[in-house]
RNA sequence: GGGCGAUUAGCUCAGUUGGUUAGAGCGCCACGUUGACAUCGUGGAGGUCAGUGGUUCGAAUCCACUAUCGCCCA
């Protein structure tokens, strides 16, 4: 409609975990699992799985509407698409961006992967925090702990049970669970714990570097309750004296901060746990049991050797699987990593230095946060539904990467896990247009314009892209993020399927159609913000489309002349016969035209159609098309110009309102357009053909003349889209019509006061002084919309008796009677006026005071005090008259 | 703990850089089948813009603090 070349490349991707999770759900209803099955016919499964149920949001997008071009839909597992992934993996590889460790990850038991830290959501609970004493072994058998680094020399964590050789030295040789087990220890350490199974895998005890109360321990070892092991009390900065009992337990290959503390002290990490949560070898006596099973067991043991001290209640936050809903596992692994900062400084800049704006403004600073504090992000997925990652193992345990051209070597093994899906959701903005080749569409499309998506994935997908993008394109790969909210239930609880507010967007088009959904949708709510779908505003908006039908038949029916033509006409010619009326609606429509243009170049879709709606309710239906009812009742003349203001403004209109509601403008213009012989766009709008070239980086349309105009008679998405015509916006006529609907709309008001049948006609009498010449012109239109009698209304300069037995109206200077014969009572009408003084007297004291306030006169810019100076001269008039009436009556 | 957002009519929400008496839809009241439209029309009622303080000639709008709700990050 504006004439850009543009693309909108329309796919999805293969949502890894979910897509996994789904099918393996499947394959357990069949009494069988993915081992079950193997890795090939697993895959197979799932690929139909996708093509079965894969095309929904796809469907839904159609049914929407959405200009979205088909022929190149992708999918991230595509072949094209794959190769992209193989390729940027290879080249962050080459680059030393991508590593392989062994570190503590977030692990999910139930899912049985890796997820990253983005994947982990926090759950504040309510939980106990449990204070356990550890026996302080004496000082004569003090031992030199088994130290040993998770370094590269030891990959794997250690399973095997190396409990032989320690046990209980405290002078007594009971075993554990027996209630001795701590017999004869004199000194002891109590440490504080949320999480008492952890304990099997504890390789310190550490206190605070200032802490008095402990000093005299650091150095000492103390006994690993259920397993025996001796263990050092270290002294480090990371523990907070005023937390707990000041000492707590080091459990490195299960805590992130103990991790690190065992980093520092050069601590063993000692992996308790199985894939699936369940303890190894190394829990000992609770070796089997699933972790909660585990942490009961060990505090009735505890208990029972006297080593519980107490249990408090405590508030922490837990880390919940984004997809499982389980506690998420601390767990030491070996996984892929790609090197964030690097690429987070390409981002930072691309958004620091403009290259890149995130609207709206406010969600940079939570990505420049979120880039500054990055870590490194673990990529391998221990999933089978993915890219596989593209590394082939030699019997050697050397590794190599091949490019995505080249053969791996003979006899290599390639790694079994995938990869996140992000990694290749990351690339889609050139991955879909050919990359890494140089192609056609790369050149045409790349860098893309404008990202639109929701705040909740700015960090997923967004700042992914934008990662990716710059490093592997060098350039970012849009101009601008635009971020909108999520759309939650009519009372903004988020939709959920177990809570039963889903809506489902097919539903809702089947009810009330597309348009209205797109329409609500589009102006329920403000960018960023989100949005409450109430479903009456569904309704609002399907009443809306039902009156642009009607608008438009009745301006279509209209258009019919005698000689059963379809007559349509520019309004270009006409400027001198235009009324009043015309005049006004032209103008408030190209301000409209405007407004919604600067609206829409701020991405304030939402505001841009509401005001649409605005103007075609209740400028153009509510007061146009009536008057234009009396306006085909003139001469040829006057009928002809009322056809082309309908038909210019409506049509214009819709246009406008395309890109809201496509389906209702496309049918409606073309009935309206039907017989047109030739493109309207040239006479319609001066400058409706000009094709501009407004947003840095898109593509001009080749020549303003191909296709593009010819096609403008056909269909409305090739009609240009409509601009402003400035020197049409006529501030006399809006103000002088302004005063028209107040006469007519004050008429209507005393009519229902005083309970005039609506199909009775008045008579009327309107003194209006210098106005007097200008209403007249209008009175055929007053008399029609206000419901008086044309041959009863008299508009007159000034009148020497005024009416005795009459309502009266006051609008500044000018004033009206209506002889409501039988009706009025002096009285009544008298409290009424003196209610209309008191409001005009409140308004003239406010604008008198307002005036009367150097400060204001001085400082307020020059158009503001008059408006203030008018006001308060035309209410000044209402009051006087009103007085005036009031002593009279 | 840090940050962000919201709080405006009974409900759901607008209100662009501060500038007349704060708007819309739905709901409510009264009236109405006038040849586009009852999925409608006409008229109306309804708000101390969460609170306090400040800046300003002027604050729903800017600043500070508080309260409540929600979200993000740690």
């Amino acid at each position: 409609m504006q004439g850009y070349k543009t693309l909108w490349v329309p796919g999805s991707d293969h949502a890894g975990i979910a897509t996994q999770s789904q099918v393996e759900k499947l394959l357990r209803s069949e009494g069988t699992s993915r081992q079950a099955v193997g890795r090939e016919e697993f895959l197979r499964r799932t690929w139909a799985w996708k093509e079965k149920y894969g095309g929904e949001i796809q469907n839904q997008l159609r049914r929407l509407g959405a200009s979205c071009d088909w022929s190149r839909e992708r999918f991230t597992m595509d072949a094209g698409l794959s190769r992209a992934v193989h390729t940027a993996f290879k080249r962050f590889y080459d680059d030393g961006l991508i590593y392989r460790g062994m570190y503590l990850v977030n692990w999910s038991p139930n899912l049985q992967t890796a997820v990253s830290d983005l994947e982990v959501e926090h759950e504040t609970r309510q939980v106990s925090i449990w204070y356990v004493r550890y026996p302080v072994l004496p000082l004569a058998e003090n031992r030199e702990p088994r130290t040993k680094n998770l370094a590269a020399e030891n990959r794997e964590p250690r399973t095997e049970n190396k409990l032989s050789g320690i046990e209980n030295t405290a002078n007594n040789s009971a075993p554990w669970g027996s209630g001795r087990w701590a017999e004869g220890t004199t000194e002891w350490i109590t440490v504080a714990t949320t999480r008492p199974e952890t304990i099997l895998g504890d390789t310190a005890v550490a206190v605070a570097l200032d802490d008095e109360r402990y000093a005299h321990l650091v150095g000492r070892m103390v006994l690993l309750p259920g397993i025996g092991r001796a263990i050092p009390i270290i002294a480090d900065e990371y523990v907070d004296k005023e937390f707990g009992s000041g000492a707590v337990k080091i459990t490195p290959a299960h805590d992130k901060n103990d991790y690190e503390v065992g980093k520092r002290h050069g601590l063993p990490m000692i992996n308790i746990l199985n894939k699936d949560a369940t303890l190894n070898a190394e829990g000992g006596p609770y070796a089997g049991l699933e972790r909660f099973a585990a942490r009961k067991a060990i505090l009735a043991d505890l208990e029972k050797e006297g080593l519980l001290v107490k249990t408090e209640p405590h508030t922490m936050s837990v880390g919940i699987s984004q997809r499982g809903g389980e506690v998420i596992e601390p767990l030491l692994s070996e996984q892929w990593f790609v090197k964030m900062q690097p690429l987070a400084e390409l981002a930072l800049r691309a958004v620091r230095e403009g290259r890149t704006r995130i609207v709206p403004e406010r969600f940079e600073k939570v990505f420049f946060h979120w880039l500054e504090n990055i870590e490194d992000w673990c990529i391998s997925r221990q999933l089978w539904w993915g890219h596989r990652i593209p590394v082939w193992y030699l019997s050697d345990g050397s590794f190599v990467v091949p490019a995505p051209d080249e053969a791996p070597p003979a006899g290599a093994t390639q790694d079994p896990d995938v990869l996140d899906t992000w990694f290749s959701s990351g690339l889609w903005p050139f991955s879909t247009l050919g990359w890494p080749d140089d192609t056609a569409d790369l050149r045409t499309f790349y860098p893309t314009s404008v990202m639109e998506t929701g705040y909740d994935i700015l960090f997923f997908w967004v700042a992914r892209m934008m990662m990716m993008g710059t490093y592997l394109t060098e350039q970012p790969p849009f101009h601008t993020v635009y971020l909108h909210g999520l759309v939650r239930d009519e009372h903004g609880r988020k939709m959920s399927k177990s809570y039963g507010n889903v809506v489902n967007p097919l539903e809702v088009m089947d009810q009330h159609g597309t348009d209205a959904l797109r329409f609500t949708l589009a102006t329920s709510g403000t960018p960023g913000q989100d949005l409450n779908l109430n479903p009456q505003r569904i309704e609002a908006a399907r009443n809306f489309a039902n009156k642009i039908w009607n608008i438009t038949r009745f301006v279509i029916a209209k258009l019919q002349t005698e000689q059963g033509g379809h007559q349509q006409s520019a309004i270009d010619n006409l400027q001198s016969s235009l009324t009043l009326a015309d005049r006004w609606v032209l103008s408030r429509y190209h301000r409209l035209v405007s407004d919604v243009d600067r609206l829409m170049e701020g991405y304030n879709f939402g505001e841009a159609g509401r005001q649409i709606q605005d103007f075609l309710w209740a400028d153009f239906a509510d007061w146009y098309v009536e008057l234009a009812k009396v306006q085909l009742e003139g001469d040829a003349a006057r009928q002809a110009s009322t056809r082309a203001v309908l038909y210019t403004v409506l049509e214009g209109s819709l246009r406008l309102l395309h890109p809201f509601m496509p389906f209702l403008t496309e049918e409606a213009w073309q009935y309206l357009t039907e017989k047109n012989a030739e493109p309207r766009t040239q006479n319609l709008e001066p400058n409706a053909q000009r094709v501009t070239h407004r947003v840095p980086g898109e593509q001009e349309v080749a020549d303003a003349d191909s296709g593009f105009s010819a096609l403008g008679s056909q269909t409305i998405m090739y009609a240009a889209y409509p601009e402003a015509n400035l020197s049409l916006i006529d501030e006399r006529a809006e103000a002088d019509w302004a005063l028209v609907q107040e006469l007519i709309v004050a008429v209507r008001n005393l009519r229902t006061e005083y309970k005039v049948e609506p199909s009775k006609l008045v008579a009327a009498t309107v003194v209006a002084g210098a106005r007097a010449t200008a209403l007249r012109e209008q009175s055929a239109l007053i008399a029609r919309l206000a419901r008086v009698d044309a041959t009863q209304l008299a508009i007159e300069e000034a009148l020497a008796n005024k009416p005795e037995k009459a309502a009266t109206i006051v609008i500044g200077n000018i004033e009206a009677y209506l002889p409501l014969a039988g009706l009025i009572d002096l009285d009544a009408e008298r409290a009424r006026l003196q209610k209309e003084l008191e409001s005009a007297e409140a308004d003239v004291a406010r604008r008198e005071a307002r005036l009367a306030n150097s400060g204001f006169v001085d400082r307020a810019p020059t158009n503001v005090v008059q408006r203030e100076r008018d006001g308060l001269a035309d209410a000044q008039a209402t009051l006087a008259r009103l007085r005036e009436r009031i002593a009279d009556l």
